[in-house]
RNA sequence: UGCCUCGUGGUGUAAUGGUAGCACAAGAGAUUCUGGAUCUCUUUGUCUAGGUUCGAAUCCUAGCGAGGCAGCCA
């Protein structure tokens, strides 16, 4: 028996041909990699990737790189780089990250190994086998379109040699000149119809700032990143299928020794009621839509963990929704499913009232405050008990008292009783409003044989709602948060950011019980009835910031829909 | 248009020639001092047409549909 069967291992296409190669004993080590471009910030569709290949790494004994592919100076940023490696730690960092491979604090970087590049770029013109191209950008791509070889393709070897050392030393303007790949302008794969290797830029590297004024390409680097790094099973998502021959031709043009990585593609992560891609991402933020890329609306990393979303959460959530090749979309309900069930086995339970009305108790002595017991957990009775306080003047929320209820509306209404939770039971004699006729307060007689725990604590009634003691009560203010778009495929059908919800994000200041002064981060706690809640980085010793990662599941908001 | 890939309930996935299963969602009920959780039950599926086979979701052929690629982006 081992570890796996308390915990379920994933089992997909990609895991069964890594498995297969352990079986054959194809590879030493399986090594894969994750290979961000430092552009953005990671989203819940890169932690799907984490989770793939650093699970591969866990699961076969092996390790996974992270390795920024910085070979693009005019988009990428330092800035970028230290959000992903923030991002990718929190993920995997307590997931038996000691067999991992990010064992510390720096990624791998593409941009490491520009100097090897050269030198292959120098064999593969020796070997005929690239050639230095005058052609303007449009005429390449005219020429690729049209299968036509460049007029530049049978260029001496010295001539090429002569011309990419001086791409190199600096002597051409951008666009002027490539290195292309000679491979066969006739070939139904486009990326085999002389593809380029070498693009001119003169621009400041993040790292390598002014050394370099060519760059390679995708193909190239991240080909022989891979080789040089002694990765094994290099996984991409499906856009780079039709890269895969070039990615062979690559390790076969240069003859590298055996055993060589393989390149493997799945479908990437879709989900309802959001966008995924970079580009509406960086969007979002710079339009001022959000509040920045770590919003807690946001399903980036940094965004669902300021929410409150858990590493182990998401993980599980890359769990649940498998790896295959076919483009789903995957329902928002999965992700919040995977939190409720986390969170029901793990979070405190709290009193907190978020639209306070007060309620004056009219028999119950002015000055006597009782100390209620209150379970922390029903799901965990390790966490034991604590003492909530309990006096005349309480607040009840808003949406747990209606003047004319529905039928089946089981919280209090005038004439109507209810349970206040650890509490008593509670008749509502009397409706107070002010001038314009707003409900400011309801007076109420408590029944005291009814007091829980009690010996004639027994009699039933349907509804049992929160409640906090006015005196006792803390402020905090308490951040709802909802879908970003109304519509589940905000993608399609128009521009995007018409489809934004505008009450996506809603600020109140709650009413809390005592003991949740004493919270502090991470801790995250379910406000009963109400939801999940973590405090945001924005609190202060004075004032604590809780977002509301997810509601609790509401059937009778369902309900009430029906009619 | 060319090339590549993929089609299993509403959604996401499993079954790798041998009883189509799981999860989410939806619906009904039980229970409950959270309208939470838990438990029970129910609805709904192999894209189509041929073929191979004792037997096909699975293999073959054709069709249909969907996605990706066709940057000196990754």
């Amino acid at each position: 028996m081992t570890a796996s069967t308390s915990t379920p291992v994933p089992s997909d296409f990609i895991r069964d041909i890594v498995a297969e190669d352990v079986r054959t004993g194809k590879y030493k080590l399986i090594h894969t990699r994750f290979p961000p471009e430092p552009n953005g910030y990671l989203h819940i569709g890169h932690a799907k990737s984490i989770c793939l290949n650093f699970g591969i790494a866990r699961e076969f004994g092996g390790i996974c790189n992270v390795r920024m592919d910085d070979t693009n100076p005019t988009k990428e940023e330092t800035e970028y780089v230290d959000s992903i490696m923030a991002d990718v730690r929190w993920l995997v960092d307590d997931w038996g990250a000691s067999h991992l491979a990010l064992n510390r604090n720096t990624p791998f970087y593409a941009s490491d190994y520009f100097d090897r590049f050269y030198e292959y770029d120098v064999e593969l013109v020796c070997k005929n086998k690239a050639f230095v191209c005058d052609m303007t950008p449009e005429e390449t791509d005219e020429y690729r379109r049209l299968g036509k070889e460049s007029p530049f393709r049978n260029r001496s070897i010295e001539e090429n040699l002569d011309l990419f050392a001086r791409m190199k030393a600096g002597e051409f303007a951008d666009g002027a000149r490539t290195l292309r790949a000679k491979i066969d302008m006739s070939a139904p794969n486009v990326w085999l119809r002389d593809p380029v290797l070498y693009r001119i830029r003169h621009a400041s590297h993040h790292r390598t700032g002014d050394k370099w004024c060519i760059y390679p390409m995708y193909d190239w680097a991240h080909t022989l990143s891979d080789y040089t790094e002694g990765i094994t099973h290099s996984v991409c998502t499906l856009e780079f299928e039709v890269h895969r021959p070039l990615y062979e031709w690559i390790l076969d043009a240069l003859e590298v020794s055996r055993p060589r990585p393989h390149q493997y593609e799945f479908a990437r992560l879709n989900l309802t009621y959001t966008v995924m891609s970079k580009r509406k991402l960086i969007q979002l933020v710079t339009d001022k839509l959000v509040n920045g890329w770590d919003d807690p609306r946001m399903l980036t990393i940094s965004g669902l963990r300021r929410r409150g979303v858990t590493a182990s959460a998401l993980r599980a959530f890359a769990y649940n929704i498998g790896i295959t090749k076919y483009p789903s979309m995957t329902d928002m309900a999965v992700l919040e499913h995977t939190m409720r069930n986390e969170f029901n086995r793990t979070a405190a339970r709290r009193l907190a009232v978020l639209r306070p009305i007060k309620v004056v108790l009219t028999n119950y002595p002015t000055d006597r405050v009782e100390e209620l017991n209150a379970v922390n957990n029903p799901e965990d009775r390790n966490v034991g008990t604590r003492k909530i306080p309990f006096s005349r003047e309480l607040f009840i929320d808003r949406d747990d008292f209606m003047e004319t209820p529905p039928p089946k509306y089981f919280r209090l209404s005038p004439g109507g009783e209810v349970r206040l939770k650890y509490a008593y039971i509670i008749k509502c004699d009397e409706v107070v409003r002010d001038n314009a006729g707003k409900v400011t307060e309801l007076r109420c007689s408590v029944d005291f044989e009814s007091k829980s725990g009690g010996a004639t604590s027994n009699r039933k009634v349907k509804g049992t709602i929160h409640w906090v003691s006015a005196a006792h009560a803390v402020e905090a203010e308490v951040r709802l948060y909802d879908r970003l778009f109304t519509v589940s495929e905000p993608d399609v059908g128009g521009d995007f950011k018409s489809f934004i919800n505008s009450h996506s994000l809603e600020v109140l200041t709650a009413k809390c019980e005592p003991a949740l002064a004493e919270a502090r981060p991470p801790e995250r706690y379910q406000f009963e009835r109400l939801g999940y809640f973590a405090l945001d980085p924005d609190s202060t010793p004075d004032k604590q910031v809780w977002n509301r990662t997810i509601t609790l599941k509401d059937t009778w908001a369902k309900e009430a829909k029906k009619t």
